[in-house]
DNA sequence: GTTTCAATACCCTGAAGAGGGTATTTTCTG
DNA sequence: CAGAAAATACCCTCTTCAGGGTATTGAAAC
């Protein structure tokens, strides 16, 4: 049987060097590309036509997400079969990268070998694993996320927080939507209602808590 | 020559593992402990009283931060020479640590090989250092604190401040320090003056983005 | 020992806004 | 198409507060 082609990309060199150590004990796995830079990597996943049976993706890079990552490298291969490997467990993040890039495995990086490994082999079969400390994340946004839908808010309504949350005042909201001040003001009182704040502070709280703009 | 003795406390084993890698094809290096767990490493470095010279210590950590960690190791063991290996750059914490920590050199994990060596081997040897990156950082801190010193806020002011960016009105905030509404007033006044800000959201946005409160 | 500064307190005015309504139009949804 | 939901707009009252003053006290600095 053939081995299992492995490609990282992390833009620290030691983490690239630990995991190569760390998977080339297995007789299965073999790391056949790795980079620290994105770019360069998609350009060599592009030359290779996809040999390459896995990915494992950094989330935290400086030049682009993981997410566009994730995104890019299954457009020009879509056979590969990614597990992000991170250290920030973001709930927002780890929901959109499960929902809309077909990510097979999710690990932080204090994964434990035996992990690790048995991920790999598990998606390599067709499998999907995701660590126990990423789903409870996950779990923890799900809450947030509803919590925020019982609120209720309309779209209008969300614009009107951005900007207040910006420390504008109704006239300048208002001139900024081209609506009546009036208008600002209802919509005002409906937010203050629906969260239950009264005031723009304990607002901007609640926002940042619940994460409800984006 | 004795080898350079070095002690790795990271959360994460594959960095562990990077790391002793790259550095262990170093001829004058050696990694004499490990542990992704910094009571444990403690309780070893207690034990072994000293045979450590250089600790890479990584600073975001579940249990105890890397500040803690360094003020603990130092005292048990005032000979051994600390280097930060950390992701999270932030300004202030890199400040605290080479204030009040005795830190001999500061990289971030994306260092490269030949400056992660020569840098054990400089502050073996007595010396210091601390990477561009770092360095840049700390310059970016000290403008900012630079000018919040600037501001020229008093106790009470700041005080004040923090009252209100909990979102308190100012009858409130006088009855919680026992002081006149118009005295709260008149703090205010000020505060939105020495600040130039004209509205608590805006405060709060320059509060949090020099870090004044603490 | 005076000057300086922080902390205290008060006056006044007009703008902003919280909180209570009602009402019309548009848009979505079944 | 009917009914619901969202967005729009306005009325009223009373509070809060920004922004402009002045003034007294006490502590620290020189």
């Amino acid at each position: 049987m053939r081995k299992i082609n492995i490609a990282i990309l992390d833009d620290h060199q030691i983490v690239i060097d630990g995991l190569k150590l760390l998977l080339e004990s297995s007789e299965q796995l073999n790391v056949v590309m790795e980079d620290t830079n994105a770019f360069e990597l998609l350009k060599r996943l592009q030359e290779n036509i996809c040999e390459v049976d896995i990915l494992l993706l950094d989330l935290m890079m400086p030049l682009i997400s993981g997410y566009e990552f994730a995104l890019m490298a299954k457009k020009e291969c879509p056979v590969i079969k990614i597990i992000i490997l991170s250290m920030n467990n973001d709930g927002k993040t780890i929901y959109n990268l499960i929902e809309h890039a077909d990510i097979k495995g999710f690990l932080p990086k204090s994964v434990s070998k035996t992990e690790l490994i048995s991920t790999i082999e598990k998606v390599h079969h067709g499998g999907q694993h995701f660590s126990e400390e990423i789903l409870e994340e996950l779990e923890c946004y799900s809450r947030r996320k509803k919590e925020n839908e019982d609120l209720k808010l309309s779209i209008r309504e969300l614009e009107i927080i951005k900007l207040m949350t910006k420390g504008m005042t109704n006239k300048q909201i208002a001139k900024d939507l081209f609506i009546s001040e009036k208008t600002v003001e209802t919509h005002r009182k409906n937010i203050f209602r629906k969260t239950d704040t009264h005031n723009v502070v304990s607002l901007l709280d609640l926002v940042n808590r619940l994460g409800i703009l984006n």
